[in-house]
DNA sequence: GCCGCTCAACTTGGATCCAGAACTGGCGAG
DNA sequence: CTCGCCAGTTCTGGATCCAAGTTGAGCGGC
């Protein structure tokens, strides 16, 4: 165990579990099945489940149980608006305190997110489905995001857009195809703008540029889980 | 109690109790005080900390204890910023979809948070200083904000926003003055711009309005901030 | 056959209990 | 007199225990 106390390090560990679709949405969670999983009692497991209820991971329903929240397309769609406002601000602060050893940093996590791109269109060009390399690209590019938090220095803005990043899930949603490697390739496009713009030292710039790209990610993942659920229509089973 | 879990009923009351300042920023919370003073067990007093903990407003301190957490002025700007960016799209929102009930609502809204902005610089005036109508004051003027999320119906973007809007103090903080009369009174005045430009459908500059407001009242609480510690160190009341 | 009731198994919410970490305050060495 | 060490107290973190609420399967009445 990494730190300080057990409901924090299962409060972690359940987070990620969920964010990253391994616990699908909808799911109850049994207290004591997660206490023996992490071989622990049941006191430190609501513990953090409760931290998980704070931040609206999963919803407490007395005496029933918790379940792990499903997003309606409402709410993905507002956790967007809210993380390209946030964003665009803490893009548009960067911009104006970014030191030289920030914009190399913030020029690496470009370059790295780069290369994942062209893995991943790569890979749906050759109608692979591998989805370590559809993670690693989200991964990365939540760290050319981070350097721009970093820079910035806002904590607090960088912990509520965090959590606008984390109301919605990963691993079930995913997909490749031509009209989407488009929507990639842009993704990438839009980094090295905002990374031109902040090298240009345009705060303005930079922020409606961080502000669009945001809300073009919303649309790639709306785009994505259209073509999901459409996948789920599709194979007539049973 | 009001709903199901205790833990919930004490998160309550305890952030009711800490944002309104009854509980000082910095002051450790011991459990055991606490659960006899709801008279419950340690157990549901824990977990309403984890709860608060994890909306920011106390830090645990592993074996030491949780504290409620001090905001620095930083912190306080920034918080601000977020509830600018935010209430501003909110705002936006709303001057699309308000209805003309909501809009009444509004107005009544409006109207209340004038005459206890009248209150209170009449009170000011007098050198008086009530605590109570100060406490309206702040109440009727979120509960302007308050009809306008309900319109707009962003219930994730109002979450983020309240919970900014939670993470500064009111009580410990509080003055009056000529010179902040004026800020209160131009407070008034931008409601009734932004109700003004929601009623002429003008998403745009409701949107500006509703920014530069949050922002303007950032400042007004950093003037009473530098007025309050102007004044020295007065024995907190108990 | 279908509906409602009852009772048992299961699960949660909360209380109590225990081990270990952190703050005391005294005491002796320098 | 000061500094550091050590035991006692206090408090937290976690485990265990118990009561109350919920679920679901069987059973009898219609």
């Amino acid at each position: 165990m990494s730190d300080g106390t057990k409901a924090d390090d299962i409060a972690l560990a359940l987070e990620e579990a969920i964010v990253s679709g391994e616990i699908p949405p909808g799911s109850t969670l049994r207290q004591e099945h997660l206490s023996e999983q992490f071989d622990v009692s049941r006191t430190p497991v609501r513990e953090a489940l409760r931290r998980l209820a704070a931040l609206g991971l999963v919803s407490f329903e007395p005496n029933r149980g918790v379940r792990v929240r499903m997003l309606s397309r409402d709410e993905i769609r507002e956790a967007f608006m809210v993380r390209a406002e946030l964003e665009s601000l803490a893009t548009e602060i960067a911009a104006l305190k970014m030191t030289d050893d920030d914009l190399a940093e913030l020029e690496r996590a470009e370059r790295r997110f780069s290369v994942a791109t062209q893995a991943l269109v790569e890979m749906s060009h050759d109608g692979r489905q591998d989805l370590e390399v559809a993670r690693d690209w989200l991964h990365l590019n939540h760290s050319f995001h981070d350097v721009i938090y970093r820079a910035a220095d806002v904590p607090l803005i960088e912990r509520m857009a965090k959590a606008a990043r984390r109301t919605f899930l990963v691993k079930p949603v995913w997909a490749t195809g031509a009209d989407l490697d488009e929507l990639y390739l842009k993704n990438d496009r839009q980094h090295r703008a905002i990374r031109d713009a902040i090298v240009a030292r345009s705060p303005e710039g930079a922020r409606v540029l961080a502000r669009e790209h945001v809300l073009s990610s919303g649309r790639l993942l709306e785009a994505i889980l259209d073509k999901v659920s459409a996948q789920l229509r599709e194979p007539a089973v049973r």
